[in-house]
DNA sequence: CTAGATGCAAAAACTTTGCTCTCTG
DNA sequence: CAGAGAGCAAAGTTTTTGCATCTAG
């Protein structure tokens, strides 16, 4: 029940990353620029955003736009094979949909995310949903909390732009 | 366990409304496009976005700007009154707080939104943060779901805009 | 009377699109 | 080789802001 990040391999160049993979199964044309913007999710251990990505695409290999960033991170959002989430910083994020289904907790602090999974809940959520009459074919948990020690409390920054997180 | 919405009285003109009453609570100043908007806020039975806001607000009283609406469901955000949701709409949504803790199950077919509450979920959601050693400060919890009597699938729309939800 | 609110229009922030050229299958 | 994809810049949407002007307390 933690987030699941393995030793990922270096991956070099060629190994399909894993959301090629997931790409190829699809049936996606494998161009250049989504083989790397594939890689540039299957490495990452976070919640990226569009900027975060095509920044980091660049970094691997300067073959991008923002704008292909976008088609492609909609597209894949389209083959389920990544989720757009909303942690309130105006921008969306995405989330490898094969990590297996998990939630968020919100370190209201320091604006981290943990990721997290939980059976009870699951059965739960199935339940709640069969109770209103419907059948359960999705969800989405975040859980906003506090450390358990107090450490002392900071001005809450604004709204919009609360910088990086995870 | 239900959409707890009851009969509201006409709501003419002095009586403060729900929403204003809080806001005086707080100690916010009352403009005339304050009570405006929180009489709009405190009438509305769905979760309207800006634009809904500001529309119906116009429809009562024309005396307000847009930028107004975004300012003072901002403050009232910040203060606690309202709750701002995404539904993946491309809009944000806001949701008087003082309705009670509830989640949302959306039907996926319809984009109906519908309010819940379950004491079992909170009691959960409170026992994962602990588990993650964290203090539970807030949840959202949404479901998405298809009515349980199949009635005929039909084409999903594009992402963005999808009309008119509750 | 004065800190805080409002309007308006301009600007930002984020995302989508039209069109031409390129490349995969 | 044809049709899907990429780049670039222009256009859209939604939200925020600067500033001069009001107004509640």
């Amino acid at each position: 029940m933690e987030t699941r990040i393995q030793a990922r391999p270096p991956a070099q160049d060629r190994a399909p990353s894993r959301i090629e993979q997931l790409c190829i199964e699809r049936g996606l044309k494998m161009t250049g620029q989504r083989r790397l913007i594939a890689r540039v999710l299957s490495e990452a251990e976070d919640h990226p955003d569009v900027e975060d990505v095509y920044r980091r695409a660049l970094a691997l290999d300067n073959k991008v736009s923002i704008a292909t960033v976008y088609r492609t991170v909609r597209l894949l959002e389209e083959k389920g094979i990544l989720e757009r989430r909303d942690f309130g910083g105006g921008r969306a994020r995405y989330d490898p949909a094969d990590r297996g289904h998990h939630h968020h907790l919100i370190d209201v602090d320091t604006g981290k995310v943990i990721e997290f999974a939980d059976e009870e809940f699951e059965e739960l959520a199935r339940i709640m949903a069969r109770r209103l009459g419907f059948v359960l074919v999705g969800q989405r948990l975040e859980l906003f909390g506090r450390r358990a020690e107090p450490v002392e409390a900071e001005a809450p920054g604004k709204r919009r732009k609360p910088g990086r997180e995870s």
